[in-house]
DNA sequence: GTCTATACGTTGATAGAC
DNA sequence: GTCTATCAACGTATAGAC
């Protein structure tokens, strides 16, 4: 038990430096984001920072866990249910990616795989497994049902999913660097339902 | 006139360091490739290469120049002509997307762009308009043709050229990250026919 | 746990001899 | 044009006093 976390929030060191660290190295990545920088944040001296971790690398490993821990929340039976319905499926899917794209944690997540994705063996190996396949598994598990149904019109489940898994992607990357440089996301405001009906189109039967 | 170059390869210094600038600023990005690091691939002093170039910012900037310098070779009348029967337009098209993605110059551009994306804003502005609004654009021009002549079902050509254009960055993406660990990409290798295949059919009236 | 002090490698860049 | 020498700034990290 962690004590008596939910009454009084312990906001410790730790979880400021953590908080700091996130903030920094979403920002400017690794290399950009000094320890010098992340402590000063804080407010403490550099020194006073390795009382907490060991060095930079386990600061950023901490931060780097929270890149891949937005597992949509979808159930094996919400899936079937929903996938059983078609499109509303689709529709709840892209709408909690949407969520994700705007949610400023998750932003910044984002924002932080793709800084450090090319520089980052294990990051492009869970890129691939988390992300990539995860999604895939789901969603062609949603077009799999469809087609049972006769919903949509037969194909492989997983060249389907592909296809929507990738526009996905791109919006929000889109989104992300709109964002980043505080510009306007209005004309990207309804790609991602626009990119449902479209899709639906190009699927039902 | 660059006086005889056709006859003999000058192969300048000025070259060289470009060479190995682009090849360290590709796996490396800026942060990571240092000015010695540039100067001991060519052979030279770090001092002996401010002879040529500025600083480390107008290395960067003259590799970076290359990165948006690949159109495709697609004339207006090219676009017309194929545009009009259809889906050879879309396979000229991601043909010319899938050789860019293998040419091994384009695929380190491509990398340092990815690396460089969320730490440059210039490079940010570069992708929006030469190569988001630049595909768009030549994409949705061979799709309002082919609505005009009836071959595909009426809808946003702009929209269409979205759809289409985001899958391909997406494998695009994921060939690169695979190839930079030296993983096979066979499971990717039709992805790009694939994907024309299947929006085809998805648009096709 | 935090501080000061310190160590030591790396960075981008310049001055001046050849 | 290239070299040696040198620089200040910044990088991560440790030792030891309080």
């Amino acid at each position: 038990m962690p004590e008596n976390r939910d009454i009084k929030k312990k906001n410790t060191t730790k979880e400021k430096i953590l908080t700091a660290a996130t903030a920094l190295f979403s920002h400017y990545g690794y290399k950009g984001a000094s320890v010098r920088k992340i402590a000063a944040e804080v407010g403490i001296r550099e020194s006073a920072l390795y009382n907490h971790y060991k060095n930079k690398e386990e600061i950023f490993l901490e931060v780097a866990k929270n890149i891949f821990s937005s597992p949509f929340s979808f159930s094996e039976d919400e899936v079937k249910e929903l996938a059983f319905r078609g499109k509303p499926f689709l529709q709840k899917y892209t709408m909690q990616y949407k969520m994700l794209t705007f949610d400023r944690k998750n932003e910044n997540m984002f924002r932080l795989l793709m800084i450090e994705l090319m520089q980052n063996k294990s990051l492009r190996e869970q890129f691939m497994s988390q992300y990539h396949d995860k999604n895939i598994a789901l969603l062609s598990e949603g077009f799999f049902i469809m087609m049972q149904n006769s919903l949509i019109r037969s194909c492989d489940p997983m060249l389907i999913a592909y296809e929507f898994i990738s526009t996905l992607f791109y919006i929000r990357l889109q989104v992300t660097l709109l964002r980043f440089d505080a510009y306007s996301t209005n004309s990207l405001a309804t790609q991602f339902e626009k990119h449902v009906d479209f899709f639906w189109e190009s699927i039902k039967i």
